[in-house]
DNA sequence: GCGGACATCTAGACGATGTCAAGATGCGCT
DNA sequence: AGCGCATCTTGACATCGTCTAGATGTCCGC
């Protein structure tokens, strides 16, 4: 599968993370990605169709890496209890974001990619998975206090989505003493999990 | 102040409004907002500078209309208490982010505006001085848990940020049974408030 | 081993965009 | 009346996304 480049679909989504983390969405051209992986300016399009579908393939490979963060986080961690485990998810969440902003950044940003991209809404299906599943062995643990599994999930993804996109606008760290993201997430997930827990110490 | 059309930086910003609503951020030209409001494509920058100037005034006046609806919602549902006042502040967040979707998606898109702005940090500061100063209420009453005030602010806001951005992405509303935005607002900050309440029931 | 089919990439063109410079037009003040 | 200035228009330019045609390299059937 190498021709003349040898794999250029990788470079160019490669050179789409250089170019976020440059410019900011707004700022990636197709023009600039295909210089950047060194070719010329048409090619982009015959792997990706239009810059809508290299933005959303490369939406799609972030949450692939979403997955991994959050599964990383749940191996290390090793957390005791099921409620244990739903505090590493989202402080995997925020490490993903952290991480990789520049995916964190497109992967949201529907207006600039095809949002019915099969594999697309597969990759966000899957990520979302890890999270109702994990609520739900709570649930079924009797360890969540009786609420609607639907207002659990959302307030948990709610929660860290904002905290890992009002992190990286720039906009929360200016406003408070703790700049390490990741403790801050700790905490955040801390104070959720605890209060959606059926007993209390 | 009425030249030529009227009252142009006005009607620029109403066309901002319907472009962002028609395309998204991505779909705003300067050149298709100036077609809108009757004028010439180079008319805008004479008064917004450039295409960011625009934007970042645009958002600037989504913070007023932010202030402006959570203050009405704490107005409207007089709250009992402190933790009530958060509540009604992040339902009013919320309901502001339903009502005026282009504005709230523009705010934090930093990428396409000037965040060093001076009004429109200023706008943004007076919004999160609502929400740090009903916390500090909170906690001069007795009625918070002993929690890091900055955690409970970057909490709340995460929270009632997360769940706007999540909703008007559209991700949420097809994963969840709960179709009507502000009901899921009040459940998501009921949970919430009840958490870093001191006393549970 | 070779020739055609195909994938891959280049090169040029087109309309649209953001920004700039120069000029036209109308308001208010002296 | 006439000057100054804010307001707006017009034209130009580089750049962008996309389309088309063509060049170049690779693989499979014979």
């Amino acid at each position: 599968m190498a021709y003349h480049h040898g794999d250029l679909p990788a470079a160019l989504l490669k050179a789409v993370e250089n170019a976020v983390a440059d410019g900011g969405v707004s700022g990636v051209s197709l023009r600039d990605v295909a210089r950047r992986a060194g070719v010329s300016h048409g090619a982009p399009a015959h792997h990706f169709g239009s810059k809508a579908g290299l933005l959303t393939a490369f939406a799609t490979a972030g949450y692939d890496l979403l997955a991994e963060s959050v599964l990383t986080e749940v191996a290390v961690s090793r957390p005791a209890d099921c409620p244990g485990e739903l505090a590493a998810l989202g402080r995997g969440y925020v490490s993903f974001a952290i991480g990789h902003p520049s995916h964190f950044e497109v992967m949201f940003r529907l207006d600039v990619l095809n949002p019915d991209d099969p594999a697309f809404i597969a990759a966000s299906e899957t990520a979302y998975d890890l999270l109702t599943t994990t609520i739900e062995r709570c649930r079924a643990a009797g360890l969540l206090r009786a609420r609607s599994t639907e207002v659990v999930a959302v307030s948990a993804w709610s929660l860290v989505h904002g905290l890992a996109a009002l992190w990286l606008s720039g906009r929360l760290a200016v406003r408070i003493s703790e700049q390490d993201p990741r403790c801050l997430a700790a905490a955040v997930t801390g104070l959720f999990v605890e209060a959606v827990l059926e007993a209390r110490p």
